[in-house]
DNA sequence: CAAATATATGAATACGTATTCATTTATTGA
DNA sequence: TCAATAAATGAATACGTATTCATATATTTG
């Protein structure tokens, strides 16, 4: 692995290991939602959303599209996706076979 | 998905977040390693290894083993494993696809 | 253009935590 | 038991960053 995919790979789980940002990422992982959508829902200040929403779109894992007055975040492509699906998959099965926190 | 599947995704981001820890683990993932020689391979102390190592250990994402004075850590299971695979894999490809940081 | 709405941004702060250093606890061998 | 080695731990500190608040920018509508 070179140090540019490194530091990518160390970036992205860091992005996802604050529990704010990993439930905007959740959010937005099945469908397009505007930001004032995904503070309403998370109980979270439109300011904040959108301070998150900024380090995840550096960090590439939303993207960003315009629509009129709204802006609409949604996962970068199919890889998050499938990432974050896998992740989810993986607790709760080891969670599954072997106990708990 | 549960409040302590949630909780346990967002600690192991959290915890593969860390360059240093993230280091550590990717060391670990194919051979156990002791605390020393895990230190010398990266260029680290003793003492922060260890401090990374209870984190690590604390949440699920290596075990330790004590052989003699030495205490040897590794993956967890296959399932960390596969997780830190997928992840990297994952990574590799989107830089292939899509360009730079 | 002015008002209204949605989002973004900057600065300030509060909080967590990575790292270091000093010390302590195991474990082995003489 | 004593010395030596390996690892763990506690306290202190330095650093990053999540959150808030105030303000600015974009976009639409009257």
């Amino acid at each position: 692995m070179s140090a540019d995919e490194f530091r990518d790979l160390a970036e992205m789980f860091r992005l996802l290991g604050d529990a704010t940002r990993l439930r905007i990422v959740l959010a937005c992982t099945d469908e397009a939602l505007k930001v004032g959508a995904i503070a309403e829902r998370l109980g979270l200040s439109a300011s904040l959303v959108s301070h998150h929403l900024r380090l995840l779109r550096a960090g590439r894992i939303v993207r960003a599209e315009r629509r009129g007055r709204n802006v609409f975040y949604a996962a970068a492509d199919d890889h998050i996706r499938h990432v974050v699906a896998d992740m989810v998959a993986h607790v709760a099965e080891a969670r599954g076979q072997s106990a708990a926190a």
